[in-house]
DNA sequence: CGGTATCCGTAACAGATGTTACCGTAACGC
DNA sequence: GCGTTACGGTAACATCTGTTACGGATACCG
């Protein structure tokens, strides 16, 4: 880590420390020395860049948030339609490379610490109510025609099913491989109505 | 905890310490000690018990798969219909009373925990080899006409929208009211054509 | 009733963990 | 060039963790 301070960056730096080591040595090995060490620091720079540990992991599940929001804006920037901005925003929840995969791991390894940590599922669950939110407008773009409850019963359907599928890859990548997952997106999309074309 | 050694019972009494801390206090919390108070005894018998804690934690996982195997086979027995059994079966697995909202807590703290440690993600993954299994065959005797792969599409697409619905309602459960995840269920089962009646 | 084996609580141990205090050092203004 | 400031590494701390060793008590058996 450079000399001069980027207090930003740093913290950034710091979140993703955090998240290759969720990945890669899970919750339990999460610590402060951990952090510092896949960062390339010591552990004084992370205690000076937050307060305390608690803190650390919300700037990273806050960093996570908003790193996936972009990604998904992206994507459904760049549909040509409702129903494929809505396919490809959900096909991007799924697990399906190593990138999405870790992924994965690292959004349960949260979920996980923030049944011990109410201002991190004060977080969760705000993020999780703007994703929502999101796939709401997304499904009653693709079905104009349907009731707001119709909407909302489907959209939760359809995140609750990618979440669920990308938590069973993650833990089984073998098991549950790409085409797999995009298979069992795309027959949901069918049955709902909601495919293309 | 009695004088007499029963050690199945003990064994178990503990693994339902080690879910009991999981629900209340998070895998973060979940040490020997913890589950030694919360079982209401001390660290000397969990460790007469058990040679290691990570041994603790399989014995509790496994013993979670058990009892869960049990109530869904019960399920499955006296429900009058191949699709009254299916609903029933996904049904239990949504997070619907504080029973199986702390259940599905539960069961995010072990695949948390998996993550770091190899020979709890192979529980892990055999179990959810069998869930996988039986959900197969619940659709497909549900609809008896698909053809195999039309059948591993639409178990998996109900699993993993059943997982993640509970743990979207585990970690907020005011957002994800019962009636809520029903209606949901109802939805996914409409439109792959696998409702009663 | 005495000896023995088993059970389990107590207490200690080494190592790890979050956090704090301290200090060398590099950048920056005068 | 020099003093000041802030940055960040080092090391210490109290506490907590998994695990082990020991000892008292209790049940079992002859």
């Amino acid at each position: 880590m450079s000399r001069t301070a980027d207090r930003p960056a740093q913290g950034e730096a710091l979140s993703r420390a955090v998240w290759e080591v969720l990945a890669e040595q899970g919750l339990e090995r999460l610590t402060v020395r951990a952090v510092a060490a896949a960062a390339g620091c010591t552990t004084g720079l992370v205690m000076h860049r937050f307060p305390n540990r608690r803190a650390l992991l919300r700037h990273a599940r806050e960093l996570l948030h908003e790193t996936s929001r972009r990604r998904v804006e992206a994507l459904e920037a760049s549909a040509t339609s409702p129903r494929e901005a809505l396919r490809a925003v959900l096909r991007q929840g799924l697990a399906i490379d190593e990138e999405t995969i870790s992924g994965s791991v690292v959004w349960i390894g949260f979920l996980a610490a923030a049944f011990a940590d109410d201002e991190l599922i004060e977080i969760h669950r705000g993020n999780n109510r703007l994703w929502r939110e999101r796939l709401e407008r997304l499904v009653g773009g693709a079905a104009p025609n349907w009731s707001p409850e119709r909407v909302s019963t489907v959209a939760l359907a359809l995140s609750a099913m990618v979440e669920g599928a990308a938590a069973f890859a993650a833990a089984d990548p073998a098991a549950y491989p790409a085409a797999t997952q995009e298979r069992m997106l795309d027959a949901a999309l069918e049955a709902y109505g909601l495919a293309n074309g």
